[in-house]
DNA sequence: CGTCTTCTTGATACGATTCAAGACGGGTGG
DNA sequence: CCACCCGTCTTGAATCGTATCAAGAAGACG
């Protein structure tokens, strides 16, 4: 199980991250025990005590949180390249669940080896950092929109937001990429009713903003989507160039 | 202006954070430069790129975030011993201003000179991952509270949150602590409208959960207004012990 | 082919925003 | 000291938006 660093893992991470030669050295040195869980179940469950940091590197996860009712919210979306537990290495407990909301591929390394890449090159420190100081920021603006944003322009905001993170390129007709998940799942991240949910959708496609049928999303006037839904990518770019 | 650490500074980090020697001494080292800031005027300022990282150790601020139509929303709540924007150490554009909701005092280092501290001391470099790590769990509850929260409960888990985190003392009738901000603040805090805000805190008065006049919040049944509002305290337990 | 999940639709009730206006209180200047 | 003013808090009524309930349609899967 314990191997060599996968190869898909650099290769995502290199597309995602902008690595310096010691922070990619220093990770690609590291033990790395990959591992597979499938659509729909916790990948960490709630209220654990994670020894280990998971990247995911194939499919996509999100952290989730229960109500005493039974409501539950989504607060993270994780796309490939993502850590999803990496503030576990500062926070004693984890106040969220992770869910696999697809088929899901990780990687872990525990989190004193990733402690010891950390103290002998402040290089990996910085990284660790930045990482965790962009998915606040990710965090901050979720905030924003559910605060003040009604539900399509909520939406719409999220599938922005997505298509960026997913490092989507231009294909004919708009940005093409694949978004794998409900709308119950929707509903749960965007803090709306499945029914509601729904509708927003629908008004989303209707006005020709984007074309989404089953996980196929495509945003076919970008700036658009992008006015109407008042995004601003300024929030995703943790560009303080190379770290 | 630039002086010794100020004795205040360090009294209050020591208050909320477990700080080791090390940490301590490294932070009480660096030059820090003193500031005021009065009531209702914005500390930092939307895109700004900020060359220092600033630590209130006196009042309260907010992030905050404005829309095009002109509504706003604040996202973080900062209370004295809480950097305001340490993430600027590591992402290049501040994605957010902050808010003076009372007359501040702060004070700032420059990022090159915490920047070395961390690159000497990995005790540091933790301390910071620890800050920031912490403050995204708080602003992942909030996530939560915003999508799945009614406002009675939302503005009761908000108060919850706020008396832990100032550190209020029981008190006789209750825990007591000072919130000044106005109902329009919490209005944009909870991502209401300020009527609303306002019956909720009536809601919040009548079943005697709280007494709240003018700035001063009274808790007096803290395990009802807990189990009404679904507060439970472990995320904002970095208790991870001293870093 | 039947079963299950997901998506869609309509009707209804509830909840939140908005608009409008009055009450309260602290601060200022006459 | 009083009158006034301004910001804040409070209240009511009308409108709009969202959740909920219920049920049917469309796919996916065995």
């Amino acid at each position: 199980m314990d191997s060599a660093i996968p190869a898909p893992l650099l290769a995502v991470l290199d597309r995602k991250e902008m690595l310096t030669q010691t922070v990619r050295a220093a990770l690609a040195s590291l033990p790395w025990r990959t591992q597979t869980v499938d659509d729909g179940r916790e990948i960490i469950p709630e209220g654990f005590r994670p020894s280990e940091c998971c990247l995911l590197f194939e499919g996509m996860a999100a952290d989730m949180r229960y109500l005493a009712n039974g409501d539950r919210q989504l607060t993270t979306l994780h796309v490939p390249g993502d850590f999803l537990d990496l503030h576990g290495l500062y926070l004693k407990v984890l106040d969220h669940g992770v869910l696999a909301l697809t088929d899901c591929q990780i990687a872990a390394v525990r989190h004193e080896d990733l402690r010891r890449a950390a103290q002998e090159h402040p290089a990996v420190a910085e990284f660790i950092s930045t990482v965790i100081a962009r998915g606040s920021a990710i965090e901050r603006m979720w905030i924003v929109c559910m605060g003040r944003k009604d539900p399509v322009r909520r939406i719409g905001h999220l599938v922005c937001e997505i298509c960026l993170r997913l490092g989507a390129r231009r294909q004919g007709e708009g940005y093409r990429f694949e978004f794998p998940v409900t709308q119950a799942e929707l509903a749960d991240l965007a803090g709306l009713s499945v029914v509601h949910t729904n509708r927003a959708l629908q008004e989303l496609r209707s006005t020709g903003f984007v074309a989404w049928q089953g996980a196929n999303v495509i945003i076919r006037n970008w700036s658009a989507l992008a006015s109407f839904a008042g995004f601003d990518k300024t929030y995703l770019a943790s560009d303080r160039g190379a770290v």
